[in-house]
DNA sequence: GCTAATTTTGTTATCTTATAACATAGCAAT
DNA sequence: ATTGCTATGTTATAAGATAACAAAATTAGC
């Protein structure tokens, strides 16, 4: 498996290694990580959690950037064909990839409350969801696996919370 | 595992039934299904395939409801909470739910030609991914699976014209 | 270095999807 | 009948995404 990416740790150090990487990537393949693409990875990576479009844009903008939707989406639709980002679809949301280096089948785990976003890998469940599509002649090319819930932290806040209330109603 | 919801069959009864154990659950559970709302499940189990909020709009107007977005946004609102639809996130579509009648936790297989969908259900999957959440202390409450492929059918139209095209350039 | 071809970015307009906010109508219980 | 709740009507707008064409920058071939 792939540890997941939680943040808690120092985060400076995780976006200099992803952009090292899209550098080297985007230079071993021949394609060009340009000042909005760099910039835009950087900043999806420095929001912890899955950002919008029109969220990123604004920030770009700020920096002097062209302020018009085609330029985040061209920047997006870049990262994402070359494997840096993904985008979360429930969320209609832009995530750093925090394996690009190597082909992945991941799949993520959001929390409700704090929005942040673990990706993770296991092989044997990616195995299984190819077995079993197969069985009905299924191809899978793509896969969008978005589990919600609660975190670590939030599940324990609200246990403490409730225990609190619980007194406050006795 | 639950069969997968391939419409290869009279569609038609499986409108029916759905309709119907759709009235048995709101009833059950003192929810009303007006006459919106049982009219917008139909026609989205009557499209065969995720039915978009606007494309259902439309033809609600055409039948003489009122034609303001909140319309539709409300039923589908209401069938989703009440379990009796899905929203494919990867296509902000919605679907008629395969088995409303009892808890599931289901996937899709959408089909990148043909846009057909197969939901899906196997526990042992489901009991995986839970599992894998729990090793990180996450809980999941919601699922949202999509993969995205060929269909059996569409895998082999495609072949097909890949054999005609290799005779095409020998 | 110069030109042509390709890729990237700028610009304007528009389309699709979804919700906010407030008004009205229908219905159910006392 | 009056109250309160739920559902619907109505207007406006927010949020997400793309089409189409123009200009600029980069690269490749000479």
């Amino acid at each position: 498996m792939t540890e997941p990416h939680n943040h808690d740790h120092n985060h400076g150090d995780c976006i200099e290694s992803a952009l090292a990487t899209a550098e080297a990537l985007c230079k071993s393949q021949g394609q060009k990580l340009t000042k909005v693409r760099r910039r835009s990875l950087e900043l999806i990576w420095q929001s912890h959690r899955p950002l919008g479009a029109y969220q990123l844009l604004a920030k770009l903008a700020e920096e002097g950037f062209n302020s018009a939707p085609p330029t985040v989406y061209r920047a997006l639709d870049f990262l994402l064909s070359a494997g840096l980002i993904h985008k979360v679809e429930s969320m209609n949301a832009y995530l750093g990839c925090a394996h690009a280096d190597k082909p992945h089948k991941g799949y993520f785990l959001i929390c409700d409350t704090c929005h942040n976003v673990m990706e993770l890998e296991y092989q044997d469940i990616h195995n299984s969801l190819l077995a079993k599509a197969q069985q009905h002649g299924f191809e899978i090319r793509a896969k969008t696996i978005e589990l919600t819930g609660l975190c670590e932290t939030c599940l324990n806040q609200e246990q403490h919370s409730e225990k609190i209330s619980d007194k406050a109603t006795d």
